[in-house]
DNA sequence: TTGTATGCGTTATCAG
DNA sequence: CTGATAACGCATACAA
């Protein structure tokens, strides 16, 4: 590996100089430029991002942590911001933190020795309090999370409204009995608080009230899904659609359904949420919301490189726009 | 950031006894050895991963290099190498090539300046003559690929197994008109070539040729699928079944058939490649062979770990059982 | 406009 | 058994 050091010689200069190319500094003879790039080129010179970042450098490199790789949404979602980011001349590192507090604590903290220069996050298992102090290290942008206080820049989907019009199409087709499936939990705060306001809201529209026995928290698999479907199934009282929290779970109670010989939408309505390839691949084809995640993933690389870019730049919270995709499990 | 300084200074001794410590030296007395781990974790000291990469030491970080992270088969395969590795104290960083031989170089050369101690590969985009000078900076893993030279641990499938056993199933049902679709080409070397063995073989045996018209190369996404099975069904002469390279070409195959109104397995059965979740979701269900993604991620994992910490350690091949998964499908 | 010297946090060498 | 010092590769304050 080439140094420094060896470009100064080659080009009969001192380390200052070349440093001074390479960081493109004013005040560097376009003839002395032209002799530092000519020995770098020769010598296949690349710095050294290790001493950089001891030197507490920015390497250019953004950090991103999600839940699960194996989740296609965050699969996608990474996809999207690693292709960004690499036009731009980033590189991204993918951590998982398996919903681990304490992994994303120490992912974190990558930012302390610039392992990282910023950090884009997906999700959120600390307290606000735990995260907040790692600010001083380095930009944190929130992706497909937020939070109340408007600290950092947001990019975001409005679950609410995707939400709300997804119970509304299921209303319009007719259905009163809907149930709820929700990764989170039903609580007026925390996750998918939205996704949970935009449920009540169009039922309450329609006059319809919340039956909690319909109401499904924590739910994320496809085997979580086939589990709702035989309950539902089982209920004397039971519900004639139900609106899911991703294509997972709609995928699993589908499953299940065919399994028992239940037909959809015809007995029992689904809706799902994420539009994932997966959803036009089932039979019926899945209705459900779509998430721009493409478009999530390039504002959120756009956003932080902006950041590290220049440092003032004004704090913004994107929204970005959803749409039920109608197919024909509903 | 806490420093060894001041760990050194809070103990009472100097940089060099507390770095003995940390790395588990020999000649340190017990007694010095407790005042240091004391200050260590009274300050929640951490080493400077990038001082020691400049150092040339090693930091438990392990590279992994895949196409794209949004194929399921490699996202699942990298959540085992994460898992096993965040066991064994290791943190791996993902390096998607999108199939990008210049960007597959790029990443290898991370191993000359520490910022990856080792590399799994789970592909190869590069003539083997171009990725082995690397081997001089750490060990590298070939892992669902392989070289024929023995030169580095490879952890693979059966491949030629999994195909014949697949393609000796469409047979066992029946059919003798067999369609194939791969990833690769169909050649003698590169890419896939045990899977169009196993192909050739199975027919062979059943005295059945090759027909040229039925072969379909470099197809890898459902829209591929969905494209091949419009054109099987435009043939005159046409196959009644056909052994596809991924689940995912076979999900697409088998909406453009429920699309086109053909039966399955009736009209053409389907054998798809990788179990991954979805081929149990689809209708009818997939019958497919299944490869053990998370075994292998785990052995990929352990092997670099062993490479990373015994420089000695035996260079093996290691081969994965594969099974064929008889669902509805065929 | 250019160069010298210093330090970032570690570990290895060598002396005590 | 322990400690001072140099070196890893780079960028900056300061000098020239």
């Amino acid at each position: 590996m080439a140094t420094i050091m060896d470009v100064a010689k080659l080009s009969g200069l001192s380390k200052t100089t070349v440093s001074r190319v390479i960081n493109n500094h004013a005040y560097v003879s376009e003839e002395k430029r032209m002799l530092v790039l000519k020995a770098m080129e020769e010598l296949d010179y690349y710095p050294n991002p290790a001493a950089r970042r001891l030197r507490g450098q920015l390497t250019t490199t953004i950090g991103v942590i999600i839940p699960k790789i194996t989740n296609p949404f965050f699969a996608y979602l990474v996809d999207a911001i690693e292709q960004t980011a690499y036009e731009k001349g980033y590189q991204v590192m993918i951590f998982q933190s398996n919903e681990d507090p304490v992994k994303e604590l120490s992912f974190l903290s990558l930012l302390k020795t610039k392992q990282v220069d910023g950090i884009i996050m997906t999700a959120i298992e600390n307290e606000w309090e735990k995260i907040e102090p790692f600010l001083a290290y380095g930009p944190i942008v929130l992706c497909n999370e937020y939070m109340n206080e408007p600290a950092v820049p947001v990019i975001k989907m409005d679950q609410f409204k995707g939400t709300y019009m997804g119970v509304k199409h299921l209303i319009e087709r007719g259905h009163q009995k809907i149930a709820y499936c929700t990764g989170g939990l039903f609580a007026e705060e925390g996750k998918d608080r939205d996704r949970n306001r935009g449920y009540q809201k169009a039922l309450e529209e329609a006059g319809i009230t919340v039956n909690p026995n319909w109401v499904f928290v924590d739910r994320h698999t496809i085997e979580d899904g086939k589990q709702v479907l035989k309950k539902i199934m089982k209920m004397e009282n039971r519900p004639t659609a139900v609106f899911t929290g991703s294509d997972e779970i709609a995928a699993g109670m589908m499953a299940e359904a065919t399994e028992l010989g239940i037909r959809i939408p015809e007995e029992i309505a689904i809706i799902g949420f994420d539009d994932q390839p997966l959803a036009a691949l089932l039979t019926p084809k899945l209705t459900t919301v779509r998430q721009p995640v493409d478009q999530m993933g390039q504002k959120a690389a756009e956003v932080i490189i902006e950041q590290l870019q220049d440092e003032t730049v004004a704090i913004c919270q994107y929204e970005l726009p959803i749409e039920v995709i109608i197919r024909h499990s509903t």
